[in-house]
DNA sequence: ATATTTTTTGAGGGTTGTTCATTTTTGAAG
DNA sequence: CTTCAAAAATGAACAACCCTCAAAAAATAT
């Protein structure tokens, strides 16, 4: 007697897919977990599995390997950030201010967040699954600071590219102690620089005051 | 009736501490090789042991982890690079010159040596290496630059840290077919305009024609 | 209720980094 | 030359872990 349809979400997915999601999910936030607590290497994919509640075969239909998973971790982390970013920004009138008050943010995320610690020892994956989620967002930036004439950037994409990698040598150097976390003012200049802004302009926009940035979620 | 010091190069160390550096050459060499054949993480020690022709344990004698064996291996590739690259810019005029022909020369290496492709999976590895053992030479370039008012650089070191990351990156990128080769030069420029030099002429630096480098000695 | 397809599971295979008891080498002393 | 104690080298064995896969459970169709 019960209808075909109960009053659930309107389920544009079947029962199991929306569960897989949901799995898929927990699968992600239990792997940001454990690597931010051992880090990647370290991080066993049975203790990830169990911390999700899942068969540790199971991994392995969502996941093709480890690395992928951390991929996938990455990702989801810098899609978060990136999102958080968007909030504060969009409210700026001056488009060059918007991709310094990216760059500034990510390095004091991944300087002061403990949860990044970890992470950071594999920078290269972290800095493509940066590249990639918040290229979208930061090429746009500075291409329409390019128009507006602040910023002379030949090619964006390969700008944000050698700053993703730059961002988190500088801030694996930080958490090694080789480098002091002030020094990130002057990071930020530098990578201004590579706008094709001015010494002088990039010294002004990195020392603007920045408005705090939304909290995010706790990840377990 | 022999003397006690045979014809041989003076023996500042005895036969036995010969020896060893001998071996743990080999060692680095043929961890270079196994590396550059299939990635570090690939590399077993097991294979570098044998083709150094060393027991397996004994690797442990000279390095406390393959961490340790790997850092040491790109440090040995950087160094000489390094001092290849010294060979030609100290005939250099313009101190900009001089770290210009820097920045592109390691791009020019990473991007175009084979035996470099695989060792770029863990490029937070090699930005170190590099930073530590070109460091001493570039830092001083960057800083020689400044004194003489080409470049206006606030922190040598930490200009260069971000693009020993940022070359890595563009390389890792290059060698994924990600970026073409081409892009190298506006790569350069970028890296340059982080020394506060301007926009203009960073491009003028980067465009000018580049003497050869010296070959280096092949790894097996 | 039964059959069939899909999904989950966790024990085990196959590698690999590392250790350590044993063997070999070394150089001084007798 | 022989002896001997200390240092170095060795490789078999260990522990840890990623990933596979035959079997079981769940879901869906008949």
């Amino acid at each position: 007697m019960a209808s075909p349809e109960r009053s659930e979400p309107p389920a544009e997915l079947g029962r199991v897919a929306r569960r897989r999601q949901r799995n898929r999910a927990a699968l992600i936030a239990a792997g940001r977990a454990v690597m931010a607590e051992k880090g990647i290497d370290a991080a066993t994919m049975s203790e990830i599995a169990e911390r999700a509640d899942i068969g540790a075969g199971t991994v392995y239909t969502f996941f093709r390997s480890k690395d992928e998973l951390a991929i996938a971790v990455l990702e989801n982390l810098m899609h978060d950030l990136a999102l958080r970013i968007e909030t504060v920004t969009n409210t700026f009138q001056d488009p060059a201010q918007v991709y310094a008050y990216g760059l500034r943010t990510v390095i004091e995320e991944a300087t002061s967040d403990p949860r990044w610690r970890q992470l950071l020892n594999r920078s290269e994956v972290i800095s493509d699954a940066m590249f990639r989620m918040m290229g979208p967002f930061a090429i746009r930036d500075i291409e329409n600071a390019t128009r507006a004439g602040r910023f002379h950037a030949a090619d964006a994409a390969l700008t944000l590219r050698l700053a993703t990698h730059g961002i988190m040598g500088f801030a694996l150097a930080v958490t090694r102690g080789e480098v002091p976390a002030s020094d990130a003012e002057e990071a930020v200049v530098n990578l201004l620089c590579m706008t094709g802004i001015g010494r002088d302009e990039a010294r002004e926009l990195a020392a603007r005051p920045r408005p705090p940035l939304p909290r995010s979620l706790p990840d377990d």
